[in-house]
DNA sequence: ACGTTGATTTCGTAA
DNA sequence: TTACGAAGTCAACGT
C-alpha cells in the first residue's frame, strides 16, 4: 500500500463527472492498483476513487505547478485524473494479505443473549436448555412457562420461510416426546420477512420481533466489550 | 489526519460484534475523531470504523506483546478497540478543510455548455458574457436575442425558490442599466420544482427544464475527459 | 458468471 | 430535525 499525502487537484468521468479543488489530500494507493483520495472529515468513504481492476499511468511533470499527473482507468473506460501539486509525504509499506473480517456471530450473540433473558421472549419463560438436542439437530432455545407448556424457540438474525421450515420440523419431533407435553414454537428475529410471518401464523408460530440493541442493555456490562 | 500502520487485533461490539486477527493494517484518524482500519485490498471500505462523533482513549501498556490499546466508543455505545502490537509508522498531517465534491455538470459544467451553445435556450440566442457582473454578484449568462433584449438567465441543478429570487435580485439591478434595455429573465435546471415554478411565471421569469445528457451530446468529445 | 439482497451502509433531499 | 430514496454504493450468497 502507498500513501501519498499531496495537494492535488481530481477530476473523475465516469457513471458521473465529478471535480475535486486544489486541497491537501490523502491518496491511498492498494496493491490491487485501487485507487482512493481521502479527505479529513466525513464517513470512511473517499471523495473519489477508483476500484481494482484498473491501470494507473503517472507522469511526471517539469512544470511548476504540476508536479505529476495520475491517470487511473478501468475496463468501463471511467477516468480518474489526478493532478498532483506539490507531494509531502510518499510511504511505501507492505501490508501482506489481510485475514479479514470476522463477523462474531450476530445470531450466535442473540441466542446467548436470550438464554440468559428468556423472560424477555414472553412473561415468566425460563430456559429449559439452550441447542436442546433432536434428532434433527438442536433447537435453539427451549424453555418452559410458569403454567408448564413447553416453548421452541428458533433464533435468527432475519426471519424467513426457511425459519419457519426449520423450527416446524423441530416441533414435530418434540411432540412426539411425552415427556415434554404440549410445545409451543415462538420464532425470534430481528427482522421477520411477511411471508415468513404468515406461513408462522398458519402453523401457529409465535412471531417476535427483537431489538438488539435493547437486549444488549438488558447484559450485564462486563460481558461487553469495554 | 494522523495515520498509523500497526500490526494489530480490533474487537467490535455494536450494531454486530466482529473481529479483526492480528495483522499489519492502516489506522486512520480523523480530526473529527472518527477511525478506520484499512487493509491493503478490496474496495474503498474500511475492515472496521466508528465514525464521528465519537470518542478516542489511548493507553500505553507495558506488555511486550501490546503497545497501546485504543478505545473508540460513540454515544451509542458502540465500541471499537483496538489492541496495537507494533507501530510501524505513525504520521500527522493536517489537511484543513476540503473543499469537497463538485459533482460536476451540476452547475458550472452546465453552465459551460450553456454559454457554447446559448440557441438551445431559446432560437437565435447569442451570449453577451458568462459570468456577467453586477453589484451583488455575478450573473451565469447574460444572453441576447436576436431582437436586441437581453436575457439574464440563471442556471441549477434543481431549480428551487432560492434561484428564482437571487436570479429576480439580478434583475433587479440589470434593469437599472440603460445601455441594457429589456432584460428577461431565465431558470434553467434539471428538474423546477411546482413552488419554484409558480413564483417565478409570477415574476415572468422563463422557466426551462434541460437534459444534461442531451446537452453532453452538443459537445465536442475533445472537452470531455478520457 | 450473474442476479438478488443486506448493510455498523453513506449521502442527499423532502417533508 | 427526521424520514425516505438513491448510490460510481460494497459484499455475500444463491442460481
Amino acid at each position: 500500500m502507498r500513501l501519498v499525502i499531496a495537494t492535488c487537484e481530481v477530476d473523475y468521468s465516469g457513471r458521473l463527472t465529478a471535480h475535486l479543488p486544489p486541497a491537501t489530500r490523502l491518496i491511498m494507493v492498494k496493491s490491487d492498483g485501487s485507487v482512493s483520495i481521502h479527505s479529513d472529515g466525513g464517513a470512511y468513504k473517499p471523495l473519489n476513487w477508483m476500484g481494482a481492476p484498473c491501470s494507473l499511468l503517472i507522469e511526471i511533470l517539469d512544470h511548476d505547478d504540476v508536479q505529476q499527473t495520475w491517470t487511473v482507468k478501468n475496463k468501463a473506460n471511467d477516468v480518474l485524473r489526478i493532478r498532483i501539486n506539490q507531494i509531502l509525504s510518499d510511504t511505501d509499506v507492505d501490508l501482506g494479505v489481510d485475514p479479514g473480517l470476522e463477523k462474531d456471530g450476530v445470531e450466535k450473540h442473540l441466542q446467548e443473549m436470550l438464554a440468559e433473558h428468556p423472560g424477555y421472549l414472553s412473561e415468566g419463560l425460563s430456559l429449559v436448555r439452550r441447542e436442546y438436542p433432536t434428532a434433527i439437530g438442536p433447537v435453539d432455545l427451549l424453555c418452559r412457562r410458569s403454567t408448564g407448556e413447553h416453548v421452541a424457540v428458533e433464533v435468527k438474525r432475519r426471519g424467513e420461510i426457511d425459519g419457519v421450515e426449520q423450527l416446524s420440523r423441530y416441533l414435530e419431533l418434540l411432540r412426539r416426546d411425552p415427556l415434554l407435553g404440549t410445545v409451543e414454537g415462538m420464532l425470534v428475529a430481528q427482522m421477520i420477512k411477511p411471508q415468513a410471518r404468515v406461513l408462522a401464523q398458519d402453523r401457529q408460530i409465535t412471531c417476535l420481533l427483537i431489538d438488539y440493541d435493547e437486549l444488549r442493555g438488558l447484559e450485564p456490562s462486563e460481558n461487553r466489550l469495554f
